[in-house]
DNA sequence: CGACTTTGACCGGCGC
DNA sequence: GCGCCGGTCAAAGTCG
């Protein structure tokens, strides 16, 4: 990641999801202020993070079972508290980079969704298997470790295709969130002008190429930004080691985030109930001002005061449930 | 013993 | 070409 958002640019869907305007990219310096907790991600590249919402089409798509079904992906993380957004088909770019596209979603909602991932069959391949040719450190005289070095990988020039991505934007005193798949870490970087490292994890399943980062914002290290890269083409597991997030799912028709889960431990923000059973875009104006009054998560009074900014399904792009073979 | 994590090395893209 | 940096590999270590 660099210091810089580089050749990004990003569009605040929320700002103008009424008309649902597909982003034609509003410029680096249009974003808007931000609350207490996400300001950290103004200043943190990780949060410049896109969608495409170039579709043309925007009739209004069918009810998601989940967003992890309408865009072929993981579950979001447990937690009380997440933001989101999409980058549908992005451009060809260093893996490292979140840019891609323009349009940007924010979602809170408390807690884990359902899951269901879709046999959508996604581009499986690609660009991590064959991501290496280098050759093992030890490898000159041909021993036995030469065996090791597989294959051969893209041809010179072929830029890799990169898949699908959703980042998630999460307060939570954990890193690594439980969503119901089994990951395997298989990196750790340090993030520049960070202090916290970014840890990557692959999808355990075989043949699933999922792969996932997560790193702390240094900015507000309550923070948690995790993004999810392509598709699984599995169910949940049944089992899940030291857990029972898969089997506690609750699904719903309209429910993207369920109960939180003991093993999130999310810190809470909002009302545990009050996104059980819609996934709200919420415009950055509204978290901030509900974050600045810093009402008990439980208090009462607070849920009526969320007003009601209509459903993620209302918003999101129909391009996703084609892209990702959705069916209702 | 298998599954998973840690960690240093390596690779490739990119900017200068 | 060089250096920086993000991403990945894979050997070694850890854990249950």
């Amino acid at each position: 990641m660099s210091d810089e958002p580089k050749d990004l640019f990003y569009h605040y869907l929320f700002q103008d999801n009424q008309h649902l305007e597909s982003g034609t990219g509003s410029s680096y310096n249009e974003k808007p202020s931000y609350n207490n907790y996400s300001q950290g991600f103004d200043d943190d590249p990780s949060n410049y993070i896109m969608s495409s919402f170039n579709d043309q089409s925007l009739e209004r798509p069918v009810v998601y079972n989940s967003m992890a079904s309408a865009f072929g992906l993981s579950r979001p993380p447990s937690s009380s508290q997440v933001f989101a957004s999409v980058e549908s088909n992005p451009k060809p770019r260093e893996v490292g980079d979140l840019g891609g596209g323009s349009g940007d979603v924010i979602v809170t909602a408390n807690s884990s969704i359902s899951s269901s991932s879709t046999e959508a069959g996604a581009e499986e391949d690609s660009d991590h298997k064959s991501s290496k040719d280098r050759q093992p450190k030890e490898l000159e005289d041909g021993g036995e470790s030469s065996k090791k070095v597989p294959s051969k990988a893209k041809k010179k020039g072929e830029k890799k295709q990169r898949e699908p991505r959703f980042a998630f934007m999460t307060k939570s005193e954990v890193d690594h969130l439980e969503d119901g798949y089994r990951w395997r870490k298989y990196g750790q970087k340090a993030v520049k002008n960070s202090p916290y490292p970014r840890s990557y994890y692959r999808c355990t399943t075989q043949k699933c190429t999922v792969k996932k980062r997560v790193e702390r914002s240094y900015q507000d290290p309550t923070v948690v930004i995790t993004t999810y890269e392509g598709q699984h083409n599995h169910p949940i597991p049944a089992t899940l080691r030291g857990s029972s997030t898969a089997a506690a799912a609750i699904f719903s028709p309209y429910c993207m985030f369920t109960q939180p889960t003991a093993a999130a431990r999310p810190v809470p923000t909002f009302p545990q109930h009050y996104f059980a059973t819609h996934a709200q875009i919420m415009p950055a104006q509204t978290m901030n001002s509900q974050h600045h009054e810093q009402n008990p998560p439980n208090n009462p009074h607070h849920d009526h005061q969320l007003p009601d900014y209509g459903l993620l399904q209302d918003i999101i792009p129909s391009m996703f449930l084609k892209q990702y073979n959705y069916e209702p």
